[in-house]
DNA sequence: TTATAGCGATGCGTTTTTTGCACCAGCCGT
DNA sequence: ACGGCTGGTGCAAAAAACGCATCGCTATAA
């Protein structure tokens, strides 16, 4: 869009704090930027940046104009987005932020079933902790998240919610497998790997530690689920999921690749809350809009008993 | 605004459904008007007009879009004004739709108060009856109303009301400004001159003369407060005012400038409201929101009867 | 202290974009 | 059929944007 071109250019200088760098990304160079920028402060009247030695930064102007810019740009990309659907081809664009739970079975899954009716959509999915992901939302930067646990920002609209207990998982050869239901207690000093302490899971689990004063053999901390998923089968310790990241057989019991899963009672570990939902007052693009209700419907399939809103 | 020329030239089109037409308007060659539309159309995608051989006209993208870049001027109008409004210059442009009644003293009154403290703020102030004062609202043409009854659209978001009930005006000489207060079978074939059909006043009149059967002697039918103003001192009519359309005197049964005004019975007589808001949802910029509260402040002070929300 | 490297700002010649003129094709009412 | 209106297009001139070289400044390192 030629007439954004000014505005994505001091959106890119805003992020960048720094002319020249944000003129490479720009693949211009930084003179070239330097006056469109001179060129809008002169229009509105005033600076925008304050010139530090090591680069700019936003004066309170600046951050009012940042954000009316990005505001913009998320307001033309749902116009356009409007456009286009009612010419019939439902083309759009729309970007997810999720934890690593839903990223695994949950998403590739509702992704590919959407994606089966608009073959025109194309899909940005950030892995990203919860405040980060809510930040996000917040800047514009993605239009729906999917957070475990907890909800910070009041600014998040949920659209569904699903209850989610915390499961023990493991090789099916582990010892802890012949149990039906885990209690954190048999746990204590048993090898674990952890997801980092930003995870919702992982945060559940602290309560129950802290609560019952007990600590795992933590050997491995990652972010990784790939990693943990992959060393459950190498060496005989436990991790830790929810049922969204699980897939439908481990939740039942039956092991899954070598691997099954265990309730771990609610009284040691409280359940935790996978939210759904987007900016408030947010008006998503069509695209955006129609694949929440596909994430909707697949939550209340998935998880006939939650209340969804 | 540099980046937003093409956009307002969209707008123009629009508005004067010919491309040479705008193209006058704004000053360049149609040729060159032409092109920027042309070239956003394809960055749209897709046209935005119809053309006709005639002029051309919106298609329904083209309502999205236009839709959409008078939402963006607006907000950009907002955070300008917010931006002047920090570096301590209270400086912007109000623009106000307002029927006759609040005209005359009323306005002037409110907007000499509020300039004597903030003459950096300009006024556009433009007389609308009740609809096209609201289309005005919608299409963001202005920022403000002051509509005396009926409000039709749901858009329309009240800030203020206050209850008002119709008055007879007349010469001080005139056989009627005997009575302490009319009737309308007082006014039974006396010569009156009246707001057009489209006033909030003469839709009042109206339900009474319905409900009993009534009929003025109209002399003359004019939309010009000024015509009547002026008349009523002429020759022996009669005519009808609001309270906010009328000095203090007057409505306290005093004469003023040779007239005097005289309550009609609100049995006869509905009473009307006028109402004083701005489109719902929007956010109105800084000089418009401050002038709003002197509104509404004033409104307060000369009717403290009434309930302001 | 000097040297250096990084930052934004600016003068100037070049390239790209936009504009205006002249003109075309199509439609409408007379 | 005509004149008058519409939007669209080829081409040359005007204007804007760009890139290069360079300046002045500051922070960091030697």
């Amino acid at each position: 869009m030629r007439f954004m071109t000014s505005l994505r250019f001091i959106d890119a200088v805003a992020r960048e704090k720094s002319i020249r760098k944000a003129a490479e990304k720009l693949a211009i160079t930084s003179t070239a930027l330097n006056r469109r920028i001179l060129q809008i402060e002169e229009e509105i009247g005033q600076p925008l940046f304050e010139r530090l030695p090591s680069g700019v930064r936003l004066n309170t102007a600046g951050e009012l104009f940042v954000q009316h810019i990005r505001a913009q740009q998320a307001e033309l990309a749902r116009v356009q987005s409007q456009i286009a659907d009612l010419s019939g081809i439902r083309r759009g664009h729309v970007r997810v932020a999720c934890g690593a739970e839903t990223l695994r079975y949950f998403l590739p899954d509702v992704i590919a079933g959407y994606r089966a009716q608009h073959d025109a959509v194309t899909f940005d999915i950030k892995r990203q902790y919860g405040d980060a992901a809510e930040a996000a939302l917040e800047s514009l930067e993605t239009d729906l998240a999917l957070i475990f646990d907890p909800i910070r920002s009041s600014d998040f609209q949920t659209m569904a919610a699903a209850r989610q207990s915390v499961y023990c998982c493991m090789s099916e050869t582990h010892e802890l497998a012949k149990l039906e239901q885990i209690r954190l207690h048999h746990c204590i000093d048993v090898p674990a790997i952890l997801p980092t302490a930003l995870s919702g899971i992982r945060q559940l689990l602290n309560v129950g530690l802290m609560r019952r004063n007990i600590k795992f053999a933590t050997v491995i901390e990652t972010d990784s689920q790939e990693f943990i998923h992959n060393y459950l089968l190498s060496e005989q310790v436990i991790s830790f999921q929810i049922p969204i990241g699980m897939p439908q057989e481990m939740v039942e019991g039956r092991p899954a690749n070598g691997m099954v899963a265990r309730p771990i009672d609610i009284t040691d570990v409280p359940e935790g809350t996978l939210h759904i939902g987007h900016l408030r007052g947010r008006v998503l693009p069509v695209a955006a809009a129609k694949f929440l209700d596909s994430i909707v419907a697949a939550v209340g399939s998935r998880f006939p008993d939650q209340l969804n809103q």
